[in-house]
DNA sequence: CGCAACTCAGTTGTGCACAACTAATTTGAG
DNA sequence: CTCAAATTAGTTGTGCACAACTGAGTTGCG
């Protein structure tokens, strides 16, 4: 039976759990003048270079509103650039730059890091991650069937 | 051995199960007109009436920078009151109303209701509050260490 | 073909999160 | 007692998250 008691709400905890997650990575990622949200544009383009707005928004779940100002200032930054596809002039593809290649570099050490921080070892990482997944998986759904998109 | 992919990562998982489950709150909150972070002061004040600014920041760890206006918006809306202490001028106390007071009503069914969405029972929320407090505890004492307050 | 429905990125407006700051008040060391 | 340091709430400015919307471009049905 669920209270309306502030200790007893997971979701509170999550809130809690997630900000200060952030909070280590703004001083982690000072160094290399990132935002957390910024920094997962940069780490999805690491991994496969030459997206499209679109492609980025499915993976880290974010729709224009909040990409494409974002996108606007990794490009003032000097670490992406942006391209109207020829073959579809209403899709928008990003790249990285030379710039934003060799951030790759001086980004290297913060998954250990925060790894550290956490003080947890692989298993229960993995262990959360799957939790985690299951859960957003099942909030998602539920949503769904309340609210359809 | 951490790497850069996103997929390996459990603040990701954090990220997006937090955004998750706001975006879940949002739809179940609409009735009651609450953003989510207006709810846990909501919560707060339900819990414990006539409370200080100073109090709430400590409980939900937010600064005046994100509460003071979210109160002047609690108290357009009726919700709340704030007085200056007369013992001592520098701290606002902030009181639940009648109409806030009587939200309560409305609120009760909700965390059944993020139960079920969660997919949980009783023993996985606990652990997995227990886990994620257990995070958040380590990851700012990590902080705490890297930039002192 | 013609055009209505859809797609994609971007803009606008609201609210949160937080750093840096201000202003008023209180406290306490000397 | 005095005044410098600390405390408290509030303000300002930046960036994210998201709903609602716009406008350009594409698709496909009749």
């Amino acid at each position: 039976m669920a209270s309306l008691r502030l200790d007893d709400q997971l979701c509170f905890g999550l809130y809690a759990a997630s900000r200060a997650v952030t909070s280590l990575y703004r001083v982690v990622l000072e160094d290399l003048d990132l935002t957390y949200p910024q920094y997962l544009v940069m780490l999805a383009l690491w991994e496969r270079d030459h997206r499209l707005v679109k492609e980025l928004g499915a993976e880290l779940n974010l729709d224009s509103g909040t990409l494409s100002p974002l996108l606007k200032r990794l490009q003032t930054a000097g670490l992406v650039f942006r391209n109207r596809q020829a073959d579809d002039e209403r899709s928008v593809r990003v790249s990285l730059s030379d710039a934003g290649k060799a951030l790759r570099t001086k980004a290297e050490g913060i998954p250990d890091v925060i790894g550290t921080a956490m003080n947890l070892d692989d298993a229960g990482v993995a262990r959360m991650r799957a939790e985690l997944d299951r859960l957003t998986e099942s909030v998602n759904a539920y949503r769904e069937a309340l609210a359809p998109a």
